[in-house]
DNA sequence: CTATATCCGACTAAAGTGATCGCAGATAAA
DNA sequence: TTTATCTGCGATCACTTTAGTCGGATATAG
């Protein structure tokens, strides 16, 4: 929804911080500020500081997709831990039967989330 | 692992229990019990009780798909909770700008696990 | 018919994850 | 210089998941 505010309010060049998202959406304004800092962090969006800062798009709406701002905010998308290197201790990896189905299930998913832009949102909204 | 275990015993018209899976993939017991117990109360495997009892597929490995593997596990597939009737105290409906999008993707997700079956899970494994 | 092996369901405890809140500091505009 | 905003760390709380326990039901094997 963050996203989507800020994407609507740049077709006005306005400029919006966390507190007016926060009270337009009723949501904790601690909530909202670590969610738009990691968005800001992963390159979605810039941060502007001082008095009238705020938060503005870092790139058109039709180049930022659904996919990016679930990994900035959630990290990277991975219905199961054990693909990544570093975390090869599952038990269950000599015998499993279902690590390639789940990671073909994933890249779908991934396709999926990648495909979908955020311009495609603020337009079905 | 374990319905793609009891699919792989049913070709050998074999019978397996709680037990012996737990064992062969290291898993808790009481965890897996409860995990078979949600797929035979789903329908997706038939209990049989008393010695030498155990589970088996309720269907063919191609009639039974991964999302219904999922529905049974952990309930009804839903991204966000604000679909369901009797829970639409989300106090960011009216203003919500994503309850449409993540619908779709939540529809083309559940489409992709309702086309996937065990049958392709264990051939792929 | 009896004993046994298995499933079933409720309950409780422990661990992990995410949400919420608070605060000191950095930054830049007015 | 003051003020409004973002930044980042830590603490706390609530919820979910995982795990363990136990008494009971069920059906087969002998």
């Amino acid at each position: 929804m963050a996203i989507s505010h800020i994407a609507y309010c740049k077709d006005d060049t306005k400029i919006v911080n966390t507190k007016r998202i926060a009270e337009e959406y009723s949501i904790p304004v601690e909530l909202l500020a670590k969610i738009l800092q990691k968005m800001a962090k992963g390159g979605l969006i810039t941060s502007l500081n001082g008095p009238k800062g705020g938060y503005v798009l870092a790139r058109l709406p039709r180049d930022i997709t659904v996919g990016e701002v679930v990994k900035a905010i959630e990290g990277p998308i991975e219905l199961v831990d054990c693909y990544r290197g570093d975390e090869t201790d599952c038990q269950q990896l000599r015998k499993c039967s279902v690590r390639r189905p789940i990671r073909k299930i994933q890249d779908s998913i991934t396709r999926l989330l990648d495909s979908m832009t955020i311009e495609e949102i603020t337009r079905l909204s």
